[in-house]
RNA sequence: GGAGAGGUGGGUGAGUGGCUGAAACCAACAGUUUGCUAAACUGUCGUACCUAAUUACGGGUACCGGGGGUUCGAAUCCCCCCCUCUCCGCCA
C-alpha cells in the first residue's frame, strides 16, 4: 500500500497518477484517508495524554504504599477510574480510525509510474519492441492441442478425469520437455544471479496480504479452508514473503531470488479460445525471478530483469514483442510492467509468457522490507519480479512454430536437458 | 493427535507485580592510543507513532511471539491462539 506521508505531501500527483490508473475513486478516498490521518493524530494524542496522567498516578500510588500511606494512595485510585474511563473510550475510537485508515488504503491501488500512459485496456497497451522473425508454417500447420494429441505428449482429457479442466496431464516427451524447461530456466538465472530456492506451495493469510493477492484477489487462488492457507498463484508470492519483517542491508543489494514452483489460479471469468489447450491453465509451471533493491537502483534492476527473460525467448528461437502496459491493464500493485508475448504461429496470436514489474515500495509497506540508507535512517525497500518464464505458452509455441512434417524440432539450448531432438 | 518445556533487543542471555525500554556479554558503529595490525580504553548502540522544534539538544505513548483479561500499576499473574523444542503415537 502507498505510504501515508507520501500520500500527504504528494497530494495532487498521486490523485492524477490513480486517474491514469482509471481508479474512479481517487479524490475522495484520498481526501478521505488524510481527513481520517488528522483524526487519527488527535485522538493518538488524546490518548497519550490520558496515558501519561495515569502513568504519573500509578507513580505516586506506589509511592504513597511504599510509604504506609494507605488512605492517600486509595484517594488517588479513585481519579484513575475516570481517566481508565476516557482511555478506553479514546483508545477504541483510536483503533477504529485506524482500522478505517488502513482498509481505505489497502483498497487504493499503486500509482504508476510517469512513463505509463493513459489507456483503457489491453488494446492501449505500448508495443516497445519485437524480436524475432515470425515463422512461416503451412497453411496445414496444427494448433498446439491438436499437436500434444498426435504426438501424445499433453492429455487434457486425463487431467479433465482427474481433476478438472486445466489441469492437463504431461506424457512422454511432453513431460520431459517440462523438465527440460524448468531446468534450463533455473540455470540461466543462477547463471544471472539469482539464487534458487524452493518456496511453500501454500501460504497463509499474512504472506497473501503483503504481496497484494489479498484482499481482493482472493477469488482467484484455491483456498484449503480447513487450515485457512491459499495455493498459491506464483512464486512470487512465498519468495518475496521470504523478506517479510526484514530489515537487509545496503550492501547485500542487488538481493535475487529464482524458484520454480507450480502455481494454481482460479481463472474465474476465462472463456472461449482463451482457455484452449495451454492457452490458460489451472495449474501451470513457472520459473518466477525476484529482486530486491534500493529506490535509487529499482528502474536498473527492471531492466536487468527484461535483458534476462528477452535472452531467455532468444536462446529458445521464439518471436516475441514487449509491452509497456497502460494504465488501464496494469495490476493494482505494479508501477511498471512490460510483458513479454510470445507469437503462437498457428494460432497466429501473441501469448503472454513474461511479466516484469517495479512495485516499487508498495508491497515493502505491507511486508515492511527496510534497509537503513547512508544517514542511517530506515527506508522501504523497492521489489520487482518477473516471470522467467511460464511454461505452458512456452510450450505451445514451441510447438507450434517448430512443428515440421516429420515432428517437432527440440531448440539447441534444450537439447543438453531433454536428451532428444525431435518429438515425433 | 496426546504429554511436557519454552518463545525477551542484531546474537547469547538475566529478569516472577512498581526502582525495567529492559542487566551483563558478544557483535556493530564512532573516537583515543598505534609505524601497521591486534589489544586496551571511552562513547554510541531498537522500532513505530504523537508532540515541540526545525536541521537539530528535546518531551510523551506503545511494543519482551499474537490477541484479550486481572490490577492504581504487567516482560512478570490469568485465558485464547500461533510457533519452537523434547517424549509418545501415526506416517512419506
Amino acid at each position: 500500500m502507498l505510504q501515508l506521508n507520501f500520500i500527504r505531501e504528494n497530494k495532487d500527483l498521486v490523485i492524477e497518477r490513480l486517474g491514469v490508473k482509471n481508479f474512479k475513486t481517487a479524490k475522495e478516498d484520498i481526501e478521505k484517508v488524510l481527513a481520517l490521518d488528522n483524526d487519527r493524530k488527535s485522538a493518538q494524542k488524546n490518548l497519550d495524554d490520558i496515558k501519561t496522567e495515569e502513568n504519573k498516578l500509578a507513580k505516586q500510588i506506589g509511592g504513597l504504599f511504599k510509604e504506609g500511606k494507605k488512605s492517600e494512595a486509595e484517594e488517588l485510585k479513585q481519579k484513575t477510574a475516570t481517566l481508565k474511563q476516557e482511555e478506553k473510550q479514546v483508545g477504541e475510537t483510536l483503533a477504529k480510525i485506524e482500522q478505517d485508515i488502513r482498509t481505505l488504503l489497502l483498497s487504493i491501488p499503486n500509482i504508476p509510474h510517469q512513463s505509463v500512459a493513459r489507456g483503457k485496456g489491453e488494446e492501449d497497451n505500448e508495443v516497445v519492441k519485437m524480436i524475432g522473425e515470425i515463422p512461416n508454417l503451412p497453411e496445414d500447420a496444427l494448433p498446439h492441442w491438436e499437436l500434444c494429441a498426435k504426438y501424445d505428449i499433453i492429455d487434457f482429457n486425463l487431467g479433465n478425469k482427474i481433476t478438472g479442466a486445466g489441469f492437463p496431464v504431461y506424457k512422454n516427451k511432453g513431460a520431459k520437455l517440462q523438465r527440460a524447461l524448468i531446468n534450463f530456466f533455473l540455470d540461466e538465472a543462477t547463471k544471472d544471479g539469482y539464487m534458487e530456492v524452493q518456496p511453500p506451495l501454500m501460504v497463509n493469510e499474512q504472506s497473501a496480504m503483503a504481496t497484494g493477492q489479498l484482499p481482493d484477489k482472493e477469488a482467484q487462488m484455491y483456498v484449503i479452508p480447513l487450515d485457512k492457507f491459499y495455493m498459491i498463484p506464483t512464486a512470487e508470492v512465498p519468495v518475496t514473503n521470504i523478506f517479510r519483517d526484514t530489515i537487509v542491508e545496503e550492501k547485500e543489494f542487488p538481493i535475487r531470488r529464482c524458484a520454480y514452483s507450480q502455481c494454481f489460479r482460479r481463472e474465474a471469468g476465462s472463456y472461449g479460445k482463451d482457455v484452449r489447450g495451454l492457452n490458460r491453465l489451472h495449474q501451470f509451471d513457472k520459473v518466477e525471478i525476484v529482486c530486491i533493491d534500493s529506490p535509487t537502483h529499482s528502474y536498473e534492476q527492471l531492466e536487468v530483469m527484461k535483458e534476462h527473460v528477452s535472452n531467455l525467448l532468444k536462446n529458445l528461437g521464439l518471436p516475441f514483442r514487449i509491452v509497456r502496459l497502460c494504465g488501464g491493464d496494469i495490476s493494482f500493485t505494479s508501477a511498471l510492467t512490460f510483458d513479454f508475448e510470445v507469437f503462437s504461429a498457428a494460432q497466429k496470436r501473441w501469448l503472454e509468457v513474461s511479466s516484469v514489474s517495479n512495485f516499487e515500495s508498495y508491497q515493502a509497506n505491507r511486508l515492511k522490507v527496510r534497509y537503513r540508507d547512508k544517514d542511517g535512517k530506515m527506508q522501504l525497500c523497492h521489489t520487482l519480479n518477473g516471470s522467467a518464464l511460464a511454461l505452458p505458452r512456452i510450450v505451445a509455441a514451441l510447438l507450434e512454430n517448430y512443428q515440421t512434417k516429420d515432428g517437432i524440432i527440440v531448440p539447441e539450448c534444450l537439447v543438453p536437458y531433454t536428451k532428444f531432438n525431435i518429438i515425433n
